[in-house]
RNA sequence: GCCCCUGUGGCGGAAUGGUAGACGCGGCAGACUCAAAAUCUGUUGCUCGCAAGGGCGUGGGGGUUCAAGUCCCUCCAGGGGCACCA
């Protein structure tokens, strides 16, 4: 038995592939296009294995409609901008540019080993000025449009370090460096409008028909329409009138507090006069900003001595709370309490002994008896204890209500989402620069487009806490554009956000003085299949679908959505271990001793745990490195396709890298040393095959129909299991009339399906097979579907559901022959034990049903 | 806390509402070998039975249906996201 060696043949195609520019493509309108996307990784340091799924699926699909005669865009680069970099910086006194630099190439070098069938001559990396200076563009065109403005918002503030933090940099309320319980600060920020969207970015997720449903539903719940009331209330012994925001109108009776959010404008200005209140507020500013936080906190509130008066009910006065619990952000900053039908209200009701009114009269319930104890009553019913509410049933209460309110001049109907708009300000050094200057007298001013683009500068230091950019000595001194007198650079950059919100269109000319070229972006737009992780359901696919949206309305380019298909893959996970001190120790430092047993290099006893996704925290990693060099790119493809539905999360494991590994030696001896001679290709088949023959090469075309559909569907595991089938049955094939042409074609047919799974050995096989074409080049083969079908089916038979028998019948036959062979069957008799069938139940071509 | 997803043999998984366990990993038995590795052959859901043949079985409970892993309700467990990680 021959051994494969890979570590030949694979460096040996990917420089065939790279001289020949075998993945290089070219904007041509007469040729059908498709573009795959793998999102773009972070360049953290080294590839992992799971970059490396998320590669190879969309390698599947870009070979596989190469095979298929489309013009492929299959490009790849780095989203080079972001916090690790400056962690780094800040840890190794390295500079960001360089750290980036560094790992993007060996990253680079990690998938060129993969044999990925990449335009290498369209990578970008979103951290170079030809880059950015694009999106410094866009902004000053969204500044004109009224897609970005500028307001106040809250942040999480380290008092100690004077800095900014991500949420992921606080750890339980305080500061993952410093230790300090962080503050929230208000800080006038940057903007982007995608509010504007809501509706366009809602109703066109219908159209989405290639994504996930599940993604879909997570971007409607995040824009979280909902229709409902503004109502006003008077406000005791004041001139202004309180405004609030309820989803339930028709529950207005059933109201026994209002709430107003720490940030409200009336909780700021009464907290000037009441120190308990302001210490509450104060209380609340502490927390973080996560919505998690304010979710899990225990919901207070204090009663802030004024009276709310009730739009319809002349008289009927309501104590007025500062809550935890109300968001600034959401509606109008305040609410009015349902406790009887909303279950936040009812606890806050319960804590604070406020009364408890059911409006809502569940059905089958006695009005004179029904009353909410712990739990809300959130459904629909008949409205009660309402006044001229009284009788109708939710939806209807929620239009006359309204009505009502409109009437009144004490309410309207209304639309709230959940959606905010997106603050893009990040106080960091390691993003584009934001293109805005300060003046004192001009106030903001663009920079001018011919001072474009505004250029990171080399020279920084992160001995000191804060944003480099603004302890720069000089970078942020400018002249104000507008009138010449001293003004300052913003020193904020955006989001990392920003750059992934377009890149997919820059690669359609990444080369472009331009963002991009109009006649190139018309071509390859939309991306046809987008792969990655579902951890980006929502902000990046979200941000994407509206950046494209502005673009669009500043003349950029025509495209109604980024993404025509979606595919969300799962997570690579691997076992933890850990040593006798509760260490966590690498995969490679743990070996077996004995039964199952595991040990660490001192012979001590290693504690397995969970499957978890890899981290480098847990050390539960496996290196790519390793990997190839002991197994080869091809083997790793098959393992990662194979292993699990995509879709699902992979458990990496020794043994079935090492399964994968045998099949490909398997499936390389059966082509270099073939158990029945092959026939020269192209011989013609003789006019009788033996029975056997038959059989494979029917199974052979099976084996195509089969592999195609899967490969169309995102089942890579079940296109692997039927190459698996098919090689199998070639395998088990005996001698016969046709068997050598009918070998051949079998091992062709496998070849050419494992192409875009294990593209090296396909070549190499190609080869041996003594084809002088590339295998790449050669377009996927079809399945004679008259082959597919067989004459005769096993059909199950049931006798009340449970199986008793399976018969062999002729395809299509006749229903009362079906059904009189089935009751022949001996152990259908016994089943049946002289009962008369009631009724029997045929599906032809697949089962009988005898009920008795 | 809220939104979304997942749950099938010892393990990864397969199954247009129609024969549960394809394909693979692991195990067991055998062949080859001085021996081991590799490779090959057979076998392998659990359970009762000498066998023939039964019974049970897709996280738990309930429902719809001639028929449920698949649809509905509910509970439990694990995972992803929650707006400054990317």
């Amino acid at each position: 038995m021959a051994r494969y060696n890979f570590k030949e043949a694979e460096a040996r195609w990917q420089n065939v592939w790279r001289e020949r520019g075998t993945f290089e493509v070219k904007t041509d309108p007469s040729r059908r296009k498709y573009y795959v996307l793998e999102m773009f990784p972070y360049p953290s340091g080294k590839l992992h294995v799971g970059h490396v799924r998320n590669y190879t699926m969309g390698d599947m699909v870009a070979r596989y409609k190469r095979a298929q005669g489309f013009n492929v865009l299959h490009p790849m680069g780095w989203d080079a901008f972001g916090l690790p970099a400056e962690n780094a910086a800040m840890a190794s006194k390295v500079h960001p540019a360089r750290w980036t630099d560094d790992n993007i190439a060996t990253m680079r070098g990690q998938l060129e080993m993969m044999g990925l069938s990449y335009d290498w001559t369209r990578e970008v990396a979103t951290c170079h000025p030809d880059y950015y200076r694009h999106e410094q563009k866009m902004f000053l065109d969204f500044l004109k449009a009224g897609l970005a403005y500028r307001r106040e918002s809250w942040v999480n503030w380290d008092p100690i370090e004077n800095t900014v933090l991500a949420n992921e940099q606080v750890i339980d309320g305080r500061g993952w460096r410093s230790g300090a319980v962080v503050e929230k600060r208000l800080l006038s920020q940057w903007f982007l409008r995608i509010t504007h969207y809501a509706d366009d970015l809602l109703d066109a997720l219908k159209t989405l028909e290639r994504w996930p449903e599940r993604v879909r539903i997570m971007q409607e719940n995040w824009i979280g329409r909902s229709e409902g009331a503004r109502a006003f209330f008077g406000i005791k012994g004041r001139s202004e009138r309180l405004e609030i925001f309820t989803t339930r109108p028709d529950t207005l009776y059933g109201a026994s507090f209002c709430a107003l959010s720490p940030n409200h404008p009336l909780a700021q200005e009464l907290a000037k006069n009441n120190p308990a209140l302001a210490e509450f507020i104060a209380e609340c500013n502490r927390m973080g900003t996560s919505e998690v936080t304010l979710e899990t906190a225990e919901k207070k509130g204090v009663d802030i001595g004024v009276k709310a008066l009730h739009p319809l009910v002349p008289g009927w006065e309501l104590p007025v709370y500062v809550a935890n619990f109300v968001l600034m952000e959401y509606g109008t900053g305040a609410i009015f309490g349902c406790p009887a039908h909303d279950q936040r209200d009812l606890d806050f009701a319960r804590k604070y002994g406020l009364p408890v009114k059911p409006v809502v009269l569940p059905p089958g319930e006695d009005p004179r008896t029904f009353a909410v104890g712990s739990e809300a009553y959130l459904g629909d019913g008949t409205i009660i204890n309402s006044d001229f509410l009284d009788g109708l049933d939710v939806p209807a209460a929620k239009r006359r209500v309204i009505e009502r309110l409109e009437a009144s001049s004490a309410g309207q109907g209304t639309i709230a989402y959940r959606l905010r708009d997106w603050g893009v300000s990040r106080q960091r050094y390691w993003g584009c620069p934001i293109p805005v200057i300060h003046c004192r007298k001009c106030g903001i001013v663009p920079v001018p487009e011919k001072d474009l683009p505004v250029r990171l500068p080399d020279d920084v230091t992160f001995d000191k806490p804060g944003n480099p950019l603004d302890h720069h000595p000089t970078w942020k001194h400018v002249a104000c554009p507008q009138c010449g007198g001293k003004a300052l650079r913003e020193t904020d950059t955006f989001d990392t956000f920003f750059e992934s919100s377009w890149y997919f269109e820059r690669f359609c000319s990444p080369r472009s003085d331009k963002p991009f070229e109009r006649k190139d972006v018309d071509y390859w737009m939309p991306v046809d299949q987008y792969i990655g992780g579902i951890e980006h359901a929502v902000l990046h696919l979200l941000y994407s679908r509206f950046f494209n949206r502005a673009l669009r309305d500043c003349g950029y380019l025509d495209v109604k959505e980024p993404f025509a298909g979606l595919f969300t893959q799962g997570m690579v996970c691997h076992e933890t271990y850990r040593d006798a001190d509760g260490q966590w120790l690498f995969p490679e430092e743990v070996r077996r001793e004995g039964e199952g047993r595991l040990v660490d290099a001192k012979g001590r006893p290693v504690e397995v745990g969970r499957m978890e996704k890899m981290s480098k925290s847990k050390k539960n990693v496996v290196g790519l490195e390793a990997i190839v060099a002991d197994f080869g790119a091809d083997t790793a493809r098959l393992y990662l396709l194979s292993d699990s539905p995509p879709e699902r999360d992979l458990e990496w494991t020794d043994a079935g890298i090492e399964g994968a590994w045998r099949y490909v030696n398997r499936l390389y001896n059966l082509v270099t040393e073939p158990r029945i001679a092959l026939a020269p290709a192209g011989a013609p088949l003789p006019n009788e095959l033996a029975p056997n023959v038959d059989k494979a090469r029917r199974a052979i075309h099976r084996a195509i129909a089969a592999v195609t559909d899967h490969i169309e569907k995102f089942r890579f595991n079940s296109a692997v299991a039927r190459v698996r089938e098919l090689t199998n049955a070639l395998e088990e094939m005996g001698e016969g009339a046709g068997a050598a042409q009918v070998f051949r074609q079998g091992i062709e047919v496998a070849v050419r399906l494992i192409g875009p799974m294990m593209p090296h050995l396909a070549e190499e096989l190609w080869q041996a097979l003594g084809h002088a074409t590339l295998l790449a080049d050669e377009r996927w083969p079809e399945a004679d579907l008259s082959l597919t079908i067989e004459d005769t089916v096993t059909i199950a038979v049931q006798v009340n559901g449970k199986l008793r028998a399976t018969i062999e019948l002729p395809r299509d036959g006749e229903r009362a022959a079906a059904e009189a062979a089935a009751l022949a069957q001996p152990a259908v008799q016994r089943a049946i034990a002289g009962k008369p069938a009631r009724k029997i139940i045929i599906v032809p071509n697949r089962i009988i049903n005898v009920v008795v």
